[in-house]
DNA sequence: CCTTTCCTGGAATGGTCATTCCAAGGTAGC
DNA sequence: GCTACCTTGGAATGACCATTCCAGGAAAGG
């Protein structure tokens, strides 16, 4: 009984992931799919569903894989507001150079498109795993930071200025003009230098 | 000779921009349009062109007719950091209350499709417009800000910030929270309370 | 080595897509 | 009121869409 695959659906799916992170699902047709993966149309439908399924696997391999170990290794730094630095130029390194530049970010994407409960939950879980490794790192930031900060506050501001970052590298921003950008946002939150 | 249309064009493409705008480009269909609008077929192509011109002329209206004049509003008015949050306020309330609430902003969504180079120059005219307003607006804050502060690089953190409200306003992101975030960028731009 | 079982590939299918075309209708000038 | 012309509406068209189906084939158990 080979109820073995004839190929790795992990590494197919990876491939999937890299069309539809680049061209989108709506824009996407599944003879793209066909020939960027070399498999055949029902060997896809087999092992992965429909279209919508497929896209939801590929963002969910997207989020698993690619975001979440960069928001624990965020999360899991000690070293306080260098940690948090060190993420965003991680992340504006890979927006715009590379085998993914000008690809933005998967997640923040797909909040440009309708999108099932499927794809909703990933988009939730994206969000909160990045804002939760931001309030992380910076609760061990201690004195580095200005007095007073609400942390979960910045948090959810830092949240939402790497989501500005991923949208914007979409459409082919300079990076060392992101890179001013998240510098002057992080330095506010420094203590005034006397 | 009745030149004259029996109809308003712009009345007819500020539907087909609210269209566009709540479902993107890609998986909206021109029977959608013709639906909303009431116009026939021919009568859109013979005005507007086909769906990719008729898509850039409503992203076009869009970043003229709602976006500038907020940016421009913004840009005028002298008072500062306070002109700063009053801006974002209002974006944060048009995004998740009243009518278009959930559609978060059809530039920023514009980024996630590929573009020709009618919306991508769009596109860049938005960010630009609003970078160049914020900048206008804290040059205008005087002893509001901590000093020291680079204003082209806050102005640069504080469009990213705008982006990132625009983005995460698309998946129903909670006003308050969305508030707060806000209120925690602009609170570090002060000088230090003693 | 043969049978069984499931996976695979390519062709087939119904629906929808953007776009075009043509006859009908309404208005301005004469 | 008549003619000429432009706009309109709805049907027609060819391409492409996601999805399904069926015959062929490869591998494991006996």
């Amino acid at each position: 009984m080979p109820d073995v695959k004839h190929f790795d659906p992990d590494a197919v799916l990876e491939q999937v992931e890299h069309l539809f992170w680049r061209r989108g699902a709506a824009t996407t047709g599944i003879a793209e799919v066909v020939a960027a993966t070399g498999l055949s149309r029902s060997s896809l439908y087999a092992t992965y569903g429909g279209k919508q399924e497929l896209y939801a696997k590929a963002l969910r391999r997207y989020v698993e894989r690619r975001s979440e170990p960069m928001f624990r290794a965020l999360a899991a730094d000690g070293r306080g507001l260098p940690a948090v630095a060190a993420f965003f130029d991680a992340l504006i390194e890979a927006r715009c150079t590379g085998e993914y530049a000008g690809w933005g970010c998967m997640a923040a994407n797909a909040h440009a498109e309708p999108a099932g409960p499927q794809v909703r939950d990933l988009l939730g879980r994206h969000h909160g795993m990045l804002r939760a490794a931001l309030r992380a790192a910076l609760e061990t930031a201690g004195d580095q930071l200005r007095p007073g900060l609400d942390l979960d506050a910045t948090a959810e501001s830092l949240t939402l200025l790497a989501y500005g970052v991923n949208v914007r590298s979409r459409a082919g921003a300079d990076a060392a003009a992101l890179r001013r950008g998240v510098t002057a946002a992080l330095d506010a939150l420094r203590p005034t230098a006397l």
